[in-house]
DNA sequence: CCGTAAACGAGACGGTACGTCCTGTCTTTGC
DNA sequence: GCAAAGACAGGACGTACCGTCTCGTTTACGG
């Protein structure tokens, strides 16, 4: 993640030990404190750890915390409940209760908006947590399409762009319920989440052949 | 906002001038250094006024940056376009737009990372942003009404529930593309998830007439 | 002391009343904080004045409590004990007795320590405390001629020199015993400062007409 | 002089140029500003030295400010000029000298000041300086001795008394001299105060022997 | 199996910002 | 027109972290 060893292979190796006790101290010092508390000195003691080891392994605050909120986010499987619909729910569900955790809900947005200002760290955030999120659509997608299940399908340049959407609605809805509106995301809420936007994901390709691509927003949705 | 004498009137009379100084010099500090390095004595040199009016006034940084990126929110204004869909865009546009501003970029973000850990700051993002912004939905709705077209409308307790899904998709959806996937909410781009939302939820109701509310979320999905 | 009413006699006369309530007030400060705590805005709190009123009447912190601890050095008075040995004891242990209130420990001592910085300080030091004190010498030495004992005498310009001496070595040794060794400045102890030194100026003054004024110091004293 | 490593040895140890630069910037800085106006921040600036680094050596203003003018009665010595009274005399001079250092003038008497109202700061006063002055006189008194010179004598008891009201008298006069009466402590009034100085204790113990010990203060002095 | 080289703990260091406090000035309202 | 009230600019306070540094110590590996 951080530490392959330079090149030379001479010296005493880098404890793998202190790498989860400094993870994980983390964790816990962003639960009992948040972003803007949590000081590399607490993670230090709290780690039993050197300060100058927690510098050798991380340019900083940003990056640290950042590894240390993503690391949940490698384990997610989308398991095969059946449907395309079951199959979005989940894609909704998993992080919903990643940002239940107290730790992610403060050090996430924190990262993110400490990225608006740092193109290195925004990549991290990218690579780190957006991608393995967008794994799961795709993913999720080839099951559908396996199963015989037609998922709403454009071409291949707005199928990017489609994917996206899906990507940008289903992820920001998730954290605003849950951080802005200070709801819970649970499951009824992802019911009706994923029902809209499969409904208008569909609505938006049946329009979308009647008239023959780049419709009107208006086209559609007038009669709404 | 955050300024009224507290009770008695006598003594020296706050300076309304300086109150205008600082959320400007605020907002400045902002674009040139981010959340993380903004700093309040920094803030006061900028204002011309001293660190101990700032600390008077507000109870910390993150307040004090909360009340300067909220204030434009202040503004938002709907015109009538004429179609709901276009005051949906409109509603899409207006934040990304605020959004677009680097002061709210890193600005807004921290102030929803703290206010994770604390629930007056959380109180003040609700009341000084988010109603702001739901108040455009019930005004283009209401507008809608007044033209004839009919809005999908659910029962009045449904209702409530489904505004704030819409909420969540929109508001949500739009920092999402503008922070995470860092692409530009643009016109085209609002277009599209005006379409999809409209659709969804004009789905949603004819699904749900169909089955008597409560659908289940494959009923009008699986399918597509 | 410091309030005479400029010039001017229209609108509200200066509170006499408030004068006593600052002066006493910086008192109670002194007792309870010493010099380096005590804080003029402490100091109109507790006397129930603005601060204003404080800046009008006094030109700082050190004039405020020089006046303050001053004020008693004003009320001495030396009652004629019938010799001059118990004169001397008089004016040993009545500025020892002043000293020994805790608001005079801290407060004159830093006013002398100021007053090594600020020679408009240093005149008032002198005025309303040392020249107080060297009037009771004076006195005590008119009254012991009048009572027909000879005090030591030397020509008038040398008189000069030896009363200075003289209360350099009393006042000095009452604020070293007081202040620096910490021990009480009591009766014995006055008594055996006021015997050596009385011998001493006699010795001082035989030897002196032995050796027709200005003699070598160890003319008398090579064998003691 | 306050650092001595608590005990650990681990770690960086504490730079000694530091000590040196801190202290030479406390006693110029006392110079220019004196006591009051002298800070911590200041002198940091002046040494080249963060302001940490001096808040971990010194509690505080007093404690450094004690020990930056303490520092020269370190290097006292007496040098051996044949009789008693000549010793006397450099007892006399030798601090006068060091209170004519500007620094000295306002560093003390602050420091006395405030120890008024801090036992810490008073025994800090002793041990560094009282205690190096004190050293003076029994090294003088010793030298008399070794010499035949009988210096006055009295029995163990009345002796540690007597010394006391010795240095009281002397460290006494020296500063009220130079502070308050603000007149040069110069040779010809050292010699003036080592002649009463010495006569009154020759006679005193003349006295004594007469009225065997414990004498009235009025027996001796009543004829002067 | 021994030397070398890196990692490690400890903690001092120069900095920067913090939030509080105090000063002396000013600008109000009320007597 | 003075007084009380209190806001204001300015500046120092002592504390807390940061990121770097300098130690002495520990631990692997490669000759």
């Amino acid at each position: 993640m951080q530490s392959r060893t330079p090149a030379g292979r001479s010296g005493r190796p880098r404890s793998a030990a202190a790498d989860t006790a400094i993870l994980t101290a983390t964790r816990a010092a962003l639960v009992e404190l948040g972003w803007s508390k949590l000081t590399l000195g607490d993670v230090a003691a709290r780690a039993g750890v050197a300060k100058t080891t927690l510098h050798r392994r991380w340019a900083g605050k940003n990056e640290l915390v950042l590894d240390a909120v993503a690391e949940p986010f490698d384990a997610l499987r989308l398991p095969d409940r059946g449907t395309l619909a079951a199959g979005v729910e989940d894609v909704v569900l998993q992080p919903a209760a990643i940002l239940d955790r107290p730790e992610a809900r403060s050090g996430l947005m924190a990262a993110v908006a400490e990225a608006t200002r740092d193109a290195a760290l925004r990549e991290r955030v990218r690579t780190s947590i957006v991608d393995r999120r967008k794994r799961l659509v795709v993913e999720g997608r080839a099951r559908a399409r396996a199963r015989g299940e037609r998922p709403v399908e454009f071409g291949p340049e707005e199928a990017a762009r489609t994917a996206d959407l899906i990507f940008d609605m289903v992820a920001g809805a998730v954290v605003h319920r849950s951080l802005v509106s200070a709801e819970p995301a649970d499951a009824e809420w992802a019911r009706s989440l994923t029902r809209v936007l499969l409904l208008g994901l569909a609505g938006a390709a049946a329009a979308g052949e009647r008239e023959d691509r780049v419709p009107h927003a208006n086209g559609g949705a007038g009669e709404a």
